[in-house]
Parts: C-alpha cells; sequence; structure tokens
DNA sequence: CAGCCGTGGTC
DNA sequence: TGACCAAGGCT
C-alpha cells in the first residue's frame, strides 16, 4: 500500500527557518562554474514561493493523501499536455473504476482507451495500461518509489519519474515541467521563455535552486509548478500577484521580448492526427466491431484515411478483424 | 533531435 | 479566426 508522505495542501503556516531553505548540497557547487550567476541566492525564493503555495495551491484531488502513489501517477499521465480542468472528471473515473494498477491490468487495453474519452494523446492510454500491468508483473502492484524502475516504465520520462518520486514519496528531485522550466527561465535566467527542449543549464540550475531538504524540495518542485501554472502564465502573467517579481530577473530587466527562432506551433486541421482522432472517435463510441465503410465516412481523401488507420493499428490502438471489421485492442 | 502524437479553450 | 497553449514521451 502506497501512501502520499505529507498533505501538500495548507494548514501548516510556513516555517521561516532560512537555514532549513539552504542552498544545494556541496556536489552542485563545483557545476556552479559553469552556470550562470543567480541574481538571488535560492533561499530568498524558497520562504515566499512556499509560502505563496501554502496560501494560494488549487486543492487538486491527487494532492490528497488518500490519492496515493497511483492516484498521482495517473494525474500525471492525463496532465500530459491536457489542462487540469479536462483531466478532473476523466481522472475522478479512472480511480473509481480502477483503484490500483493491478485492477487496470486485469482489464483490455482498449477498454483504457475508451475511458481516456477526449483528453486527446490516446497513445498515452495505452501506456498508463503499459505501465499497471509492468507494475504489477515488476513491482507486485505497488507502484515503485525508485527514480529509476519509475523511468522504466512506459509512458514515463524524465519529468513524470521526477514527479511520482517527488509528489506521491516526498522525494528530491529536480521537477522540470513546463510551468517550472518558464519560472526559472523568467526568475533566474531573466528571459521570457525557456528553450524549446529541456537543457543541461536548466537541469543545472533547477538542481541548484532545490532546497536541502527532503520534504521542502518537494514542496518546491509543486509549488514552483502551480507558481508557473497559476501566475507565471506564458501569456498575460500576473506579475502583481507574484511572490518573487521583486526578485525576478526577467522582470527587473524591463521583460524583454522573447528573441530567436518563434516558438513552435503546429497545425493541426488536415493532419493525419486530426483524422487519427476521427477514426478513434468513432471507435471508442462503439462496443462492438465497426466495419470499414464506417469508419471511411470520417474522411474524405482515401489515401490520408488509410494511412491514418495504418497508423492507428501500428501504434496498437486499433486491432484490425477478419472481415474489414476494427475495434479497440482486446489484447 | 526534430517531428510526431489529440483536443479544446483563449485572445 | 487562426495561432498559441496545456503537469511530455518516444523514435
Amino acid at each position: 500500500m502506497t501512501s502520499i508522505d505529507a498533505p501538500l495542501t495548507p494548514a501548516a503556516p510556513a516555517s521561516e527557518a532560512p537555514g532549513a531553505l539552504d542552498a544545494a548540497e556541496a556536489p552542485e557547487a563545483s557545476a556552479a562554474f559553469e552556470a550562470p550567476a543567480l541574481p538571488t541566492p535560492p533561499a530568498e525564493l524558497h520562504g515566499p514561493v512556499l509560502a505563496w503555495f501554502d496560501r494560494h495551491a488549487r486543492d487538486l484531488p491527487w494532492r490528497h493523501p488518500e490519492a496515493g502513489a497511483w492516484g498521482v501517477m495517473v494525474s500525471e499521465f492525463m496532465l500530459q499536455q491536457t489542462p487540469v480542468v479536462r483531466v478532473l472528471p476523466v481522472y475522478e473515473q479512472w480511480l473509481a473504476r480502477w483503484p490500483r494498477p493491478a485492477d487496470l491490468a486485469a482489464d483490455a487495453p482498449g477498454e483504457a482507451v475508451r475511458a481516456w474519452g477526449r483528453l486527446g494523446y490516446p497513445r498515452r492510454a495505452l501506456r498508463l495500461h503499459a505501465a499497471a500491468v509492468a507494475i504489477k508483473e515488476r513491482h507486485g502492484g505497488d507502484v515503485p518509489s525508485d527514480h529509476g524502475q519509475l523511468l522504466a516504465l512506459p509512458g514515463i520520462g524524465e519529468y513524470t519519474a521526477a514527479a511520482v518520486a517527488s509528489f506521491a514519496y516526498g522525494q528530491r528531485h529536480a521537477v522540470l515541467d513546463t510551468n517550472v522550466r518558464r519560472v526559472f527561465a523568467r526568475a533566474a535566467t531573466g528571459v521570457q521563455y525557456p528553450p524549446n527542449a529541456t537543457t543541461a543549464a536548466e537541469r543545472r540550475l533547477a538542481r541548484a535552486l532545490l532546497p536541502a531538504d527532503e520534504a521542502t524540495a518537494s514542496r518546491w518542485a509543486a509549488a514552483s509548478m502551480e507558481l508557473g501554472a497559476l501566475v507565471c502564465t506564458a501569456k498575460n502573467e500576473d506579475c502583481g500577484r507574484c511572490p518573487i517579481s521583486g526578485q525576478c530577473a526577467w522582470r527587473l530587466s524591463g521583460k524583454p521580448a522573447h528573441d530567436g527562432p518563434p516558438r513552435r506551433g503546429q497545425t493541426y486541421a488536415g493532419t493525419d492526427r486530426q483524422v487519427r482522432g476521427r477514426l478513434l472517435a468513432v471507435l471508442r463510441e462503439s462496443t462492438e466491431p465497426v466495419a470499414q465503410a464506417v469508419l471511411d465516412k470520417v474522411w474524405d481523401e482515401p489515401v490520408q484515411r488509410a494511412r491514418a488507420l495504418d497508423g492507428l493499428v501500428a501504434d496498437g490502438l486499433v486491432e484490425p478483424l477478419d472481415g474489414g471489421l476494427y475495434r479497440l485492442p482486446v489484447a
């Protein structure tokens, strides 16, 4: 049985003991030669951000102790590129139906895809199911607490492994998601946006900013992420509500606009992804196998339509049957 | 490592 | 209205 180490929700007033919020451990000190000098000592950021988090953290279900490590893990999968508001209802249904990894592992992968609904990127549902199977086989049904073992699970990368270890097990990890990267880019580096891909410099910076104490580091990870999600947003950031606006390198330098190559922006209309989405939507709605002729109606252009369907089959999201029938994967 | 993988809301 | 964005991962 797994459980959350410490509730992330308020109640306790922020301990202002500066000693407990000290900078990172010794090994990082040598790397500091390559790293740009921090405009503000880490400890002067921890207090304000943690205090702000105590007051303003959202009351999200996966932050409750009863969510357990499985709840945290499910939420992290669903939150990969999908906003909180859309995750909430699906999360509740998911945990009610599959309260433990073994429960999901015992069901068909296609049921996970169906329950995923319109969260997007349905391969995540497939990977979450595969991860549940692996957890049952390799870890006796309990979500592992070891970072390396988490990283070895399908669908869990650098971010999610750190997030589960930190949020579910209270460990000390640099949790670098898009929110944290943006907060650090602005507050510490002084630029509007982080690079497109996570860099070694960002990891170094995140480690340097990590509180030494394990429990504080865990709260810091959640707090810095929440700050990026609620205040230091990509557009229309609200510096007036930011607890570290007075120390923000970007703001102090006049909030210069992002320079360099334009940030990635991909169109959706007319792409294979749109076709795949339509095909899968039909299959999700049907308990019975669907005839090819029915699927053909979702898209006019036959070459792209066939390519999209083939792709779904290749990805394991769709199972072809004899007689031109298709369904969500049973095995 | 750049490109791909869904979906819906916002400005 | 179209482009951007949302707790990434995989190849």
